[in-house]
DNA sequence: GACACATATATGCTTATCCGTATATGTATT
DNA sequence: AATACATATACGGATAAGCATATATGTGTC
């Protein structure tokens, strides 16, 4: 029942402390979403972000399923009462944040091979 | 008038994630509290606590107020509100934990060198 | 008041450790 | 085999611990 990975206030906090993982917070507040999703709205290399969620998903911010090759993240629907506070708090904040609004309009605008139409070719830039 | 260190939730929740630092919030919690009586309760040594406090002061957590040769630090009163809401969290939490419990009893045994010429002030919360 | 001295707290500085990143490689699904 | 994702390793930068010392206030003595 419980997540493999630690828990405590100082390990959580320690997962929220990095920009990244924030940034990936954001994406993910806004619904389901895939790694390549993440990766090609924040420009951010695969390994980078995999190694980020699962950081993420250790503290019992975000939970994954998945379907295929695709590795589907959202946030945490049955956490702890400090997870689901700070959580809270953090959205209401990251909804003002100038710089996470843009990505999160980015990211409506990234074709995710998941969602909408499949390219045969990667998805360049 | 706003605090010198870096805002943002990076630096607050990085801020938070040390062991010590959870330490020394949750015996302030209980009141305004001097450098001596943490030392003493925590068996911390002082350099240490009084680093861990400066870090928490510039995350905008506490706050500081002199007298004489005593520091006094206390929860912060007028932070922004992501602060208010993640400390709220916190305090809810740490009332909870079985250790903290134990250190803010050991506390209030602790006799403070400031308590012998005067009685230490509660901050109302 | 000027001085020496004690106490409370803060700060340099060095060392050790933790942590994020990049590159490469491994695994799973189609 | 190609694609999507995960992990292993090495490395550089950040940060905490430890020790010594500096600052600041208070107290006593002259």
């Amino acid at each position: 029942m419980k997540q493999n990975g630690k828990n405590g206030p100082a390990f959580l906090f320690k997962t929220l402390s990095d920009p990244t993982r924030l940034r990936l917070l954001n994406l993910i507040a806004c619904g389901e979403t895939c790694v390549c999703e993440l990766t090609d709205t924040l420009r951010v290399v695969q390994p980078k972000v995999s190694r980020h969620l699962t950081r993420l998903k250790s503290a019992g911010l975000v939970e994954a399923r998945r379907t295929g090759k695709w590795m589907h993240y959202r946030w945490t629907s049955h956490g702890d009462p400090l997870v689901r506070h700070v959580l809270a708090g953090l959205r209401t904040w990251m909804a003002k944040d100038d710089a996470l609004k843009a990505e999160r309009r980015k990211r409506e605008k990234v074709c995710c091979k998941t969602s909408r139409r499949k390219p045969r070719r990667k998805t360049a830039r």
